[in-house]
DNA sequence: TAATATCCTAGTTATCCGATAGGATTAATT
DNA sequence: AATTAATCCTATCGGATAACTAGGATATTA
């Protein structure tokens, strides 16, 4: 399950795509979009500084997307919300870690299956752009 | 990414699995995969009440598959251990859940993205029973 | 200079994850 | 009968994380 985060990341970037060629302000998005203001304030920071958003303070500010919608990908938005998008760590391509209870990873039982879950939603993301959520 | 508890799960019954015609202690699976044994306990004893275990008390006691592991699907491990399969309660076929945020499903941007995800996930679920972690 | 935005750091609160404690119950062995 | 070895069961606990909030600094427009 992913988190609010996720869910209102991806919801503002949509309501942000929708309106191009202008600034979007936080306000507005909260409230079309039912997220709490202040939340939704660090969120799309953070979309900021991983070079999805830019933006403009003062009067007449907002947010407004750096790239075209068709080229942001799931995959990128969905590691940087949500973090790894494989189901462990050991199966990560992005944020590997070595298990503390497997001694051999070609050996655990778990590795091919969790190497489906990832490719099988790797698939997905990598197959969706922003474009496709307008 | 999966909680341990599934983790946990999904090895202790693969080791179970390896080991037919025959009682498994806990102490025996916690030792062989690393797994704290009283946690140990307690998802046994879950996996127990849900139907693919049973058990014998006393000395020479343990666990043991009620069914054959090529009838004991993913999907029915995973829902137990992990929860929803769904990224998000309101595409979850079996935990299903309204969203606070939104008023109408069928117009949320997120909703095609999510199904996608879930079915992706539920494809490689249907498709792998106990016997293929063998 | 007032109004309206984002920027930034630091909290707060509540929930859940991971793990443990300690005894009750059951069963085989000696 | 006593001992040993196992599951059963309830309760609890610390720490991490999720979800959200506070409050001011900074920038921009009018």
């Amino acid at each position: 399950m992913i988190s609010k985060k996720t869910k209102y990341g991806l919801k503002a970037l949509t309501y942000i795509a929708r309106n191009p060629d202008q600034m979007v302000p936080i306000a507005q998005i909260a409230e079309r979009e039912n997220i709490p203001h202040k939340f939704l304030e660090s969120i799309l920071l953070l979309l900021k500084k991983s070079g999805f958003l830019g933006s403009k303070k003062g009067k007449g500010g907002g947010y407004y997307l750096l790239k075209q919608a068709s080229d942001i990908y799931m995959t990128d938005v969905m590691r940087i919300l949500e973090g790894p998008i494989a189901p462990v760590a050991c199966v990560s391509l992005n944020y590997y870690e070595k298990c503390d209870d497997c001694d051999d990873e070609t050996t655990c039982s778990l590795n091919k299956l969790m190497i489906q879950v990832r490719d099988a939603n790797l698939h997905v993301f990598r197959n969706t752009t922003l474009e496709d959520l307008k």
